[in-house]
DNA sequence: TAGATTGTTAATCGATTAACAATC
DNA sequence: TAGATTGTTAATCGATTAACAATC
C-alpha cells in the first residue's frame, strides 16, 4: 500500500464531515464538482485523495455518500475510540473534554477519542467533575496511564511545564501527544507530537488579512 | 516587494516566540544551527524564511536577538493591536477571552488581538463579565461592529449557526474571520476566512500515530 | 587574513491541477 | 450506444533542502 500524503490525511476528516452531513440530509449521490463548490477544494484535488482509499466512485455516475462515508469512517478507524488523557483543565482543557459528551448531542460530528482521564494541579480543580470527568492530581499521572495502558495524551499546560510532563508521558508508554502547550517538546522522535498553537494561527492570520491574501 | 509563501508566514509567529524567549535569557547571538535544533526546522528553511522580511544576519556571526525579534515584531505588526469581536462564549471562547489579559500575566507571549465585545445568545451568558469583557446580546452586533468599525471576528458558535452569522459579519463590514465554528462558510471572497477545526486537526493527529508517520 | 556562517542559486521533493483515457 | 464523470498521467506550482559563493 502506498503511503497517503500528510496533505491528504489533514483534509479526509473534513470529507468525512462533508458526508455525514450529506447523509443526514439523505442526497445519496454527489459529484467531485458538486464538492469542491462546497467544501472549496479543486475536484481533482477531491478525486485524487478519495483515490488514495480505493475506487469509491463510478464512472459518469459520481459518488455513492453511504459508501463513501463507510470507506471515510473506516478508513480513519473511527469505529475504534481511542482511550486517552488530558493535562491540564484550562478553558482549552475544558472545550476538549466536552467533546467527550459530543457524539450524543451533536449527530453531525464523530468524536475519534475518550478523554477517560483528567489531571491538573490546581487545588480549586481536583476531584471536581467536568463533562462526566473527576479531575485528579498530577501526581498519579504515571500509575493512571499505565494502569490503562492508555496511548494518546492532550497536552494543555503552560509552557514552562510543558517539558517535564511531556517526559513523563513519554516514560509512562504514551506514543501520540496533542500539544496545545505552545513550545517545542524535547522527546524522543519515537512519541509523535502534534502541535497546536492558537495564538500562533491568529498571528498568521491577521498577517493574511492585513496584507490581503488569496 | 516580493510576496511571502504562505508557509513562511506560518512559521514567523513560531519563530517571534522563539527570540522573545531567548531575549528574556539573555542571549544576543543565536545561529541559524541552533535554531534549527531547538525548533526542528531545517536550518536552511530558517534562512531562507528570514531573508523574507530582510537581511537580518550577518556572515560568519549569525543573527542579533535583538534585532531579529524586532524585525519579527515590526513584520507581523504586533505594536498596532486590533479591535476584534468574539461571537459565541463557549469554552473555547472563554479561552481566547483570556488572551486579552494574557500579555500582561506571560510575559512570553504577544497578544495581536484585543477583544473588544463578546456577544452570546445564552440568557445565562449575557450581562456575565470574562476576563474584563461583558457579553452581550448578539441581537448588539451590528451596531457594535459598525460604531467601533472592527475588522476582525472569531467566530465560535454552532455549525449550524454559522453561516446566517458569518453573513451578518460580511454586511457589517468585517474583513476577516477566525472560524471556530467546523463548517465552510459561505460567503464572498472578500472576507478572509481562516478555518481551524479542533475535532478534525485531532483526527488527522490519530491518524498519524497509528499509522506512525514521520 | 583565515574561519565561519549567512543569503541565495540550483536541485529536489511534495502537493495541486489540467487534461484525457478508461469506463460506468 | 452515447453521455458523463471518474481515476490517473503528465504538467505545474509551491515548499524544502543541498551546496556554495558572498561576505562579515
Amino acid at each position: 500500500m502506498q503511503k497517503i500524503p500528510k496533505a491528504t490525511v489533514k483534509r479526509l476528516p473534513f470529507y468525512r464531515r462533508c458526508f455525514e452531513s450529506l447523509h443526514e440530509q439523505g442526497i445519496q449521490r454527489i459529484l467531485s464538482s458538486q464538492l469542491g463548490d462546497m467544501l472549496k477544494i479543486d475536484p481533482a484535488t477531491i478525486r485524487r485523495d478519495f483515490s488514495y482509499i480505493g475506487e469509491l466512485g463510478r464512472q459518469g455516475f459520481g459518488y455513492e455518500v453511504n459508501k463513501v462515508l463507510f470507506a471515510l469512517n473506516d478508513f480513519l478507524d473511527l469505529n475504534n475510540i481511542e482511550q486517552c488523557v488530558m493535562i491540564g483543565v484550562g478553558n482549552l482543557g475544558k472545550a476538549f473534554l466536552q467533546y467527550n459528551v459530543m457524539k450524543s448531542q451533536l449527530q453531525n460530528s464523530i468524536n475519534p477519542i475518550k478523554i477517560s482521564h483528567a489531571f491538573d494541579v490546581s487545588p480549586d480543580l481536583i476531584g471536581k467533575e467536568f463533562s462526566g470527568i473527576k479531575i485528579e492530581h498530577i501526581d498519579n499521572l504515571e500509575q493512571v496511564i499505565k494502569a490503562n495502558k492508555i496511548k494518546i495524551a492532550i497536552l494543555s499546560v503552560p509552557a514552562k511545564n510543558a517539558n517535564e510532563i511531556a517526559e513523563r508521558l513519554e516514560a509512562s508508554g504514551i506514543r501520540g501527544i496533542f500539544n496545545f502547550s505552545s513550545i517545542s517538546l524535547n522527546i524522543s522522535r519515537s512519541v509523535y507530537v502534534y502541535d497546536v498553537d492558537l495564538l500562533n494561527e491568529l498571528q498568521s492570520f491577521l498577517f493574511f488579512v492585513k496584507n490581503k491574501y488569496e
